[in-house]
DNA sequence: TTAATCCTTAGAGTTAACTCTAGGTCAAGC
DNA sequence: GCTTGACCTAGAGTTAACTCTAAGGATTAA
């Protein structure tokens, strides 16, 4: 079975080696095993599992919580129902942040129309009568 | 006109009044006048202007960013290219964001799909053959 | 008029998530 | 066999964005 050393998987997602480090210190790795020597030895399954460690942290969840869940993927079925609530929470939670992004897109975009046409008149005081300004 | 206290902005805009007093510290209130004792005084204006650097404190701007922002504000029509500018970038920022959320959405509605089964089935050993797991 | 409540500043403390350093071990290439 | 570079740990340092404390002045309500 293939392996990856510490910078490989360092490479592959765009993390670096202080930050895997900082990972496993937490206990977000307990799966990876070692060489003899005390080297650290990634497995496929490894680096999949970084990627839903990365996608935990991509919702704003913070790293303590994300120690929750692996520790109970380490106990097996008996956790099965709150890994199951995790995620239905996890997903309210990303539900809500595309709300408000898509509500943030919209001022944003209302701002470039502002200073486009701002622009093209030479001047901001074309807008001096509408309802929301800085 | 009327006129806010600090705590009547804060409760408004759901920010402490440490935050705003950290806000004002940092550069990010200039327009923000006072009365003869030394209170703040905040305007309608002013709680529009907060409610723009909320947006993009949204996006993730830091708030070193934000106070560039409000300095060209300061400085009239001269400054209108970069203000455009700002907010051209700020939407393409906030459009990768909503790209790299939506697959967050995908990762995670398959993370519940895989759990219901499993918890369905009692074990998770009915996705021992998928691609991805944890 | 006096107590409670609000406001002020300066500056210290907190927190999360890294990020790096020091001092050492180990492995691969010449 | 020796050098170079990658790896290890413990622990210190960094950064952003708050968050709070202390000491004191102003305003409001009874």
């Amino acid at each position: 079975m293939k392996t990856y050393s510490i910078s490989d998987v360092a490479k592959e997602l765009n993390l670096t080696v202080y930050t895997l480090r900082y990972y496993d210190k937490e206990g977000l790795l307990p799966f990876v095993e070692r060489t003899d020597s005390g080297r650290r030895l990634f497995k496929e399954n490894d680096i999949e599992a970084l990627k839903v460690i990365e996608c935990l942290k991509s919702t704003g969840m913070p790293i303590k919580e994300i120690k929750s869940f692996i520790d109970w993927c380490g106990d097996g079925d008996a956790t099965l129902q709150q890994r199951y609530n995790m995620f239905i929470e996890r997903k309210a939670t990303v539900e809500a942040q595309l709300a408000e992004l898509n509500k943030t897109m919209e001022v944003i975009e209302h701002k470039c129309w502002y200073y486009k046409t701002a622009l093209e008149a030479g001047t901001e005081d074309i807008h001096k009568d509408d309802k929301i300004e800085v």
